[in-house]
RNA sequence: GCCCAGGUGGCGGAAUUGGUAGACGCGCAGGCUUCAGGUGCCUGUGGCCGCAAGGUCGUGGAAGUUCGAGUCUUCUCCUGGGCACCA
């Protein structure tokens, strides 16, 4: 995609094509010296606090950015306008594992490879003309940063928030580390290709379950949030009622506490089953090669509940057996199973097959009995058959002593009432949220700030000594944690006896940094603190939240609890961070292959006029469907190339402008195109009106032509139109309402009399109204009308509603609710002369065909339906 | 497996509460401008029938509620997303 821009020297300046390069370079430059996006707290103002997700400095921006970063711009500048104190920052999420990656493939240093993509970024994000106010970036791995992170967490190791746990992890034996999930496939290493283990490593957690309940019960406060966001948290937090009971195992001491949502069907147990990590599996098997191995089997399958799900469900029979708490002789038998998650409940449950899927897929495999315990509504007791089908629904209780004929809800409330008289279980409530595990055997990360003491255990690091900086003096060419392996940074003297002690080498994880981010906006430059209470108070929360919908759950999620967390240890007075939330979609793009099946770039493929494409050496080309932008299906598109020869307002004005900003866009050339000529055509509308305009700030003219009256009007209505689907985040809808506009200005004639002086309010409120979208060539085509004020700074249009609302109206008339014709009705017309006049249409009259109207059904400014 | 979202012209998408389906753009066709290509401008553009007026079908599929359904209900098919160490 090729394009240059011809500027021929023969023509006059008037005339040439809109100059992108020198205009936006020129503004953005203006902007920058006038400061016009920084802000500071001023309390006569109401804020507005915009914030896009800050990304992470992979190297160079991607559409994805692009997309993100144009829908916030527009957010801002358009609050801006409406006269609110705008905070509206950028940063960077500087920690993670793509710094050690390419440390290890590249030889470069993580802090090096990171500060280099910040400064490349930065640049390519200046160039889109974002109205950040910069003197606020951060950057999350300087010390300026994390030094505060660190006490956060000594803040909440004293608030109890904070405690440490065995927890398993994925080990690759050969690179002596532990691996993402994402870095396991097919359960080996993906760079060593070594088989993962399974290990258990003492780790930091924090304590997000003590305020589950609350997470989920204020997601109903989070109303300017995607109803989609809410329900994954809802689901993610997960929250079930039920009990916990106790069997007894038979011929041994000890009791199975099991966690169940449906001790109804107590009746109808046919075993019980723990996980493969359970206490009582971890013993046994130590005397059990057989039961061992089984074990290890399990430890290699995927953890994940997709995973586990579709898995073959498989068991160990231990030889016990648990007696039923009810049924006196009934000796159920005990399996480790490899569906039970040890994280879930108490890792460990009774297995009631025909009223639980993977029950019974269990018990059909190892032979169990089935006995149904509930019959559905209107069932015979006696015919209910169960196969391969489990029934989860409401039904009635049978076969179940005291609890027959009770239905399931009830049932349930019965029998955790006798389980809690006879002591042998009780009500719970459990969560599938488990505490966040924040430790990363990591370099690229924040140091976590406590000395492992032989005599004291564990010693937080005195806050007079924070921050623990991360050494830059280490060596990643060889395998495992290179903090464990520094010569001299991990040894230090205790704290607290002075006596030789050991750091803590483990990092946080990157969640850590991007779960407070937002209030180091807000006083990015404290020293002392994270943020000044006066600065949180003043700027938090975030009024407009915009990102990813993949992070619909863990960092929105992580934030949440962190502001809770901040909260009770003084930082804060707030519970949520985010007011108002907008996800974006992703920003797709067809895909090419070439005869082979590889991948091709869409700048290696020709499409000719005919519609076939080929490679630029002549080769069949296939086209795939439109795919998420992704590097290896090459199907991307380089933000730099594309401001490069079109500028930042045509990429931002494509990114708004072809589909809502909630769903996928497909990015083409075609689009870019379009986006590019409109700019062009409100250029000339600007340099070259087809009307002269009338002298800056001259009155309304009191005798106006009725068509130029119309558009007058039509701008008004444009104000009012695109302001609501501004607010209403229809940005597609608002690129359409401006086009409109410039269709309609386009209909004025020189001689119509006031034509002069609607063509001038006309461009410039529709230069106001698309400066948020396209700030640069709205800049200069409002200095061009006359202005010298800078348009950034100017006032959102008001819209006159007098001339907003119509005062006629076209109807539609329907017969037998088909449309037959339309009328021009005044607005509010009464019924019966809406109906006098939809009968005379003489379509109405053939389509009744001598039939006389059985009914008239007359909805005042909206249709007439004649029904015959 | 479970949960969620979405299916509207050749394409991206419009259509506050059920009330004129297809705004706006892309593409395409014809014309004008231009030495020419591109740009620009004008006109047309859901399918089918028709010279036209107009008719008829039409929002993944099937059924239902209603004077009236893209919108509500039930079933169904397809596509995409999420399901705990990427960020």
């Amino acid at each position: 995609m090729a394009f240059q821009q011809p500027l021929p020297k023969s023509v006059p300046p008037a005339m040439s094509r809109y100059n992108f390069k020198e205009t936006e370079q020129k503004w953005q430059s203006h902007w920058s010296e006038h400061k016009c996006f920084e802000v500071n707290i001023d309390p006569a103002k109401e804020k507005y606090y915009v914030l896009e997700m800050f990304p992470y400095p992979s190297g160079r921006i991607h559409m994805g950015h692009v997309r993100n970063y144009a829908l916030g711009d527009l957010v801002a500048r358009y609050k801006k306008a409406q006269g609110f104190n705008v905070l509206h920052p950028m940063g960077w999420d500087a920690f993670g594992l793509p710094a050690e990656n390419a440390a290890i493939e590249n030889n470069v240093h993580p802090a090096k490879w990171t500060r280099e993509n910040i400064a490349t970024m930065r640049g390519q994000l200046k160039s889109m003309g974002l109205s950040y106010d910069w003197s606020r970036e951060i950057a999350t791995c300087e010390p300026a940063y994390y030094a505060h992170e660190q006490k956060m967490f000594l803040d909440f190791l004293q608030n109890d928030l904070v405690y440490r746990k065995e927890s398993w992890v994925n080990w690759d034996p050969v690179e002596n580390t532990v691996l993402a999930n994402e870095q396991v496939i097919d359960g080996r290493g993906w760079r060593s290709g070594a088989e993962v283990e399974k290990r258990q490593l003492s780790q930091w957690f924090l304590k997000i379950t003590a305020f589950a309940e609350e997470l989920l019960q204020d997601i109903a406060e989070l109303e300017r949030w995607p109803d989609k966001v809410r329900l994954m948290q809802e689901n993610w937090i997960g929250r079930s009622e039920g009990a916990h009971i106790r069997f007894q195992v038979s011929d041994r001491s000890d009791q199975l506490e099991v966690y169940t949502t449906r001790p109804d069907t107590i009746f109808g147990a046919s075993f019980c089953a723990v996980a493969a990590n359970h206490p009582i599996s971890q013993e046994l098997a130590r005397t059990n090669a057989e039961l061992a191995l089984f074990i290890s089997e399990c430890n290699r399958m995927g953890t994940s509940e997709a995973a586990i799900e579709t898995a073959e469900k498989k068991g160990f029979d231990t030889g016990l057996t648990c007696k039923h708490p009810f049924v006196e002789g009934l000796e159920l038998p005990l399996y480790v199973a490899n569906f039970v998650l040890m994280d879930y409940g108490s890792g460990a449950i009774f297995g009631c097959p025909a009223h639980d899927q993977r029950d019974l897929d269990f018990a059909r495999k190892y032979d169990l009995p089935v006995i149904a315990v509930v019959a559905p509504k209107g069932a015979e007791a006696d015919s209910i058959l169960i196969e391969n089908t489990a029934t989860t629904g409401d039904g009635v209780l049978i076969n179940s002593d005291f609890l027959d004929g009770l239905d399931v809800k009830t049932a349930k409330t019965r029998v955790i009432d006798v389980f809690e008289e006879r002591n042998i279980g009780k009500r719970a409530i459990n969560f599938r949220l488990r505490d966040w595990g924040v430790s990363r055997q990591r370099y690229w990360g924040c140091p976590i700030p406590v000395v492992h003491c032989g005599d004291c255990g564990i010693v937080p690091v005195p806050e007079e000594q924070l921050p623990v900086v991360l050494p830059e003096d280490v060596d990643l060419s060889v395998v495992g944690n290179p903090l464990d392996r520094h010569p001299s940074w991990k040894h230090v003297d205790c704290p607290a006896c002075g006596k030789a002690a050991l750091r803590e080498t483990d990092t946080f994880d990157t969640f850590f940094e991007s779960s407070w981010y937002f209030a180091r906006f807000a006083d990015p430059a404290n020293a002392d603190k994270g943020f000044s209470p006066e600065s949180a108070d003043y700027w938090l929360p975030v009024d407009q939240y915009i990102g990813g919908i993949e992070h619909a759950v863990l960092h929105l999620l992580y934030s949440r609890f962190f502001t809770r967390a901040l909260k009770q240890c003084g930082y804060l007075s707030l519970k949520e961070p985010f007011a108002g939330l907008m996800t974006q979609g992703m920003v797709c793009h067809a895909t090419f292959r070439d005869e082979r099946g590889n991948w091709l770039l869409p700048d290696d493929v020709i499409i000719d006029d005919n519609g076939s494409s080929r490679t630029s050496a002549g080769t069949i080309v296939t086209i795939g469907r439109s795919e998420k932008m992704s590097k290896s299906k090459k199907n991307v598109v380089d933000p730099e190339f594309i401001i490069g020869s079109y500028g930042a307002d045509t990429a931002r004005l494509f990114m708004l402008s072809d589909s809502p900003p909630d769903r996928d866009l497909d990015w083409t050339d075609s689009g870019v195109e379009g986006a590019w000529r409109y700019l062009n055509r409100l250029w000339r509308m600007i340099s070259e009106p087809s009307v002269a305009l009338a002298v800056l700030d001259t009155a309304r003219p009191e005798a106006m032509d009725g068509h130029v009256f119309d558009v007058y009007r039509t701008v008004h209505k444009t104000i009012s139109g695109l302001t609501e689907d501004l607010d209403r985040f229809h940005f597609n809808k608002a690129v359409a309402r401006i086009r409109e506009l410039s269709n309609t200005l386009e209909t004025l004639q020189p001689e119509q009399a006031g034509a002069d002086w609607v063509m001038r309010f006309g461009l410039e409120t529709l230069i106001c109204l698309i400066a948020p979208m396209t700030p640069h060539i709205a800049e200069e085509a409002w200095q061009r009308l006359g202005h010298d004020s800078i348009l950034a700074n100017t006032p959102w249009p008001k819209a006159d509603q007098a001339l907003v609302l119509d005062d006629m109206q076209t109807i539609g008339v329907q017969v037998n609710g088909k449309l037959r014709g339309t009328i021009e009705l005044p607005v509010d017309c009464p019924r019966d002369i809406a109906e006098q006049q939809a009968l005379e249409l003489p379509n109405v009259i053939s389509a009744m065909d001598g039939k006389p109207a059985r009914k008239v059904i007359v909805v005042p400014n909206r249709i007439v339906n004649v029904v015959i």
